[in-house]
DNA sequence: GCCGTTTTCGGCCCGACTGTTTTCAGTCG
């Protein structure tokens, strides 16, 4: 699959673009690049049906931009690009990671010091350079320093919803390998953690060489690390390494427990097994005799040590491993219990398609309903409704209530949450929608009190029903805004406002940890894949994994209602709260 | 470079914030 690299060419062009002053190119190319990202259609699949023609019929790809792609199809390479780098050799992958470092700062950056990469950023940094060049300073400074610990924090881990599709399709591939009795990804994927460090396959296969031929022959591997019969690791074209174990069957349940982890997880199992006079690998749960006593699934190693099967998603050693010894695990919530979807945007402000077409796809995916949920406020950028805009979009909105069948659209909005907690749009308004998400778009950098006072005034106001994104945070870009979370989680409590668990690749904000605090002070959560085109909708999954790390039970999720009693369940919670 | 119910040229959603300056460039959403 070529989309993921042309995307990321396309958005490097935009930034060498954006270094040349070109005004509108960088747009053009951005754009072209996030499609792209978001699409599940193979581009090069495109171009060989219906050629460049066939490209051309997708939105924000035109003739060049079309050329383009058949060239990188052709050739693996785009001569436009090569020529833009040749004026600015700046290694801009490993710059995407750092956040307020942009294109024309990279640019002053490389023309006065030389400056290619991250090691040579941090160099001039510390000896004080970058301070002493025209529209720099001792702040920037600090900040360029701050921003590049961030992203050394995050080095060489992927976003969960980047490497997800990757490893499904790996998954499929090597299924069809001959001789493959099992095949499942564990490790960090199988727990669905919000980054993966590298991709653990396990196997067991009748013929493991011809299975380690297959995989080390992957069209995505780029470089063959390891190559051994039971065991090879390789390094994909993405730049993350992947793991392939093959184990005979009788193994494969332990082996697959041994390899999903987490390590602590594992480690307090082998204590519990030392304990019984046994020893558990990934080979199986053995006797003193060195009898294996279990091994062929996961169920049963668990159940001879006396502890209740757990999904993945719960073992981080949090404390499962007690409570599945005295069989009092929770029943955390299931992917097909979450029936909506609860932010989104459309043509109305930033998304990339119109209602009705959001509300098609959505309902493909198997979701009752949804909530639409474009900007309103001082986010002109992101295309913030007018109050004309609103009333136009609920007429619609009406119309496919009544055209659309066994479906849903809820009249939402996401409401910019002012400095000072108010919200940037009147109540008479707020009050006519389904449903209010209050958000902070601005002023990220309060002090922890102040923005602590700012959001809780804003859970204060009962015409908002949810706090999208709470936190702020962008994983590998930025850290969250200042917050006194158990403040906010108390706030939140008492008003009876929902914190939502965006489900975006990057946001999942709140994070595992922070939900499972919520739900201990009571609070409710919802699930929103806050997405701007449809080809994001599918993100919801990695909402709900999140929720299920975070032990979020059917009940904690208002999702798991249905739209009758979601309305219900906000008209209750605004008479309630005063 | 894309796009077109202002259609093949001439537009292209911009405002706040930060840090640098003393009027504004760069970044972000």
């Amino acid at each position: 699959m070529l989309n993921l690299k042309i995307a990321k060419v396309f958005s490097q062009m935009a930034e060498l673009y954006t270094m040349k002053d070109d005004r509108f190119r960088p747009r053009a190319y951005e754009k072209a690049a996030r499609l792209i990202e978001s699409m599940e259609d193979d581009l090069e699949d495109i171009y060989k049906k219906s050629g460049v023609k066939g490209l051309m019929e997708i939105e924000g790809i035109g003739k060049g931009m079309a050329e383009h792609i058949e060239e990188y199809v052709k050739t693996g390479k785009i001569k436009n690009f090569e020529k833009l780098k040749k004026d600015a050799p700046i290694d801009l992958d490993s710059f995407s990671s750092v956040g307020g470092v942009g294109p024309k700062m990279l640019l002053a950056l490389y023309k006065n010091l030389g400056v290619k990469n991250i090691s040579d950023l941090e160099k001039a940094a510390r000896a004080g350079k970058v301070r002493r060049l025209p529209r720099f300073g001792q702040k920037t400074e600090k900040n360029i320093l701050r921003s590049i610990a961030l992203s050394r924090e995050h080095r060489g881990r992927f976003l969960l919803g980047f490497v997800s599709p990757i490893v499904s399709k790996m998954e499929k591939d090597l299924a069809s390998a001959p001789g493959v009795q099992k095949i499942l990804a564990c490790g960090s994927f199988r727990r669905r953690r919000e980054t993966i460090g590298d991709i653990d396959i396990l196997a067991s296969a009748r013929d493991s060489r011809a299975i380690m031929e297959y995989f080390v022959s992957l069209p995505n591997v780029e470089k063959i690390i390891a190559r051994g019969e039971t065991k090879s690791m390789v390094r994909l074209d993405i730049g993350i390494d992947a793991d392939l174990r093959v184990v005979p069957e009788k193994s494969f349940g332990a082996a697959l427990q041994y390899f999903t982890g987490s390590k602590d997880h594992n480690i307090e199992l082998r204590k519990i097994a030392i304990k019984k006079g046994w020893k558990l690998n990934e080979y199986g749960l053995f006797d003193k005799n060195n009898r294996q006593i279990a091994g062929r699934t996961e169920e049963e190693i668990y159940k001879k040590m006396g502890l209740d099967w757990m999904s993945p998603e719960m073992r981080e050693n949090r404390g499962e491993i007690e409570l599945a010894l005295a069989h009092k695990l929770p029943k955390i919530v299931e992917y097909e219990d979450v029936i909506c979807d609860l932010q989104m945007h459309t043509t109305y402000s930033d998304g990339a398609q119109g209602v009705e077409e959001m509300a098609e796809a959505a309902k493909k995916l198997g979701r009752k309903y949804i909530a639409i949920t474009d900007h309103v406020g001082h986010l002109k950028i992101a295309g913030a409704m007018d109050v004309k805009t609103i009333e136009r979009q609920w007429r619609e909105i009406d119309g496919l209530n009544r055209k659309i069948r066994n479906f849903r659209i809820l009249k939402g909005c996401e409401a910019d949450i002012n400095p000072d907690g108010t919200i940037a749009l009147e109540d008479k308004y707020l009050l006519k929608f389904d449903i209010v998400l209050g958000s902070i778009h601005s002023n990220f950098k309060m002090s922890r009190s102040e923005m602590t006072k700012r959001l809780i005034r804003a859970m204060e106001n009962p015409r908002v029903d949810i706090i999208s994104h709470p936190t702020g945070r962008v994983i590998h870009k930025r850290s969250g805004y200042e917050l006194d979370m158990e403040e906010i989680f108390r706030a939140a409590a008492r008003t009876k406002t929902i914190l939502e668990i965006n489900s975006y690749p990057d946001r999942l904000d709140l994070n595992d940890l922070n939900i499972r605090r919520a739900i201990e002070h009571g609070v409710k959560l919802s699930l929103g894949t806050d997405s701007h085109s449809k080809n994001q909708l599918h993100n919801l999954d990695l909402g709900i994994a999140q929720a299920r790390r975070g032990w979020a039970k059917k009940g904690d999720i208002v999702n798991c209602l249905t739209a009758d009693q979601i309305v219900a369940f906000l008209e209750n919670r605004k008479r309630n709260v005063k």
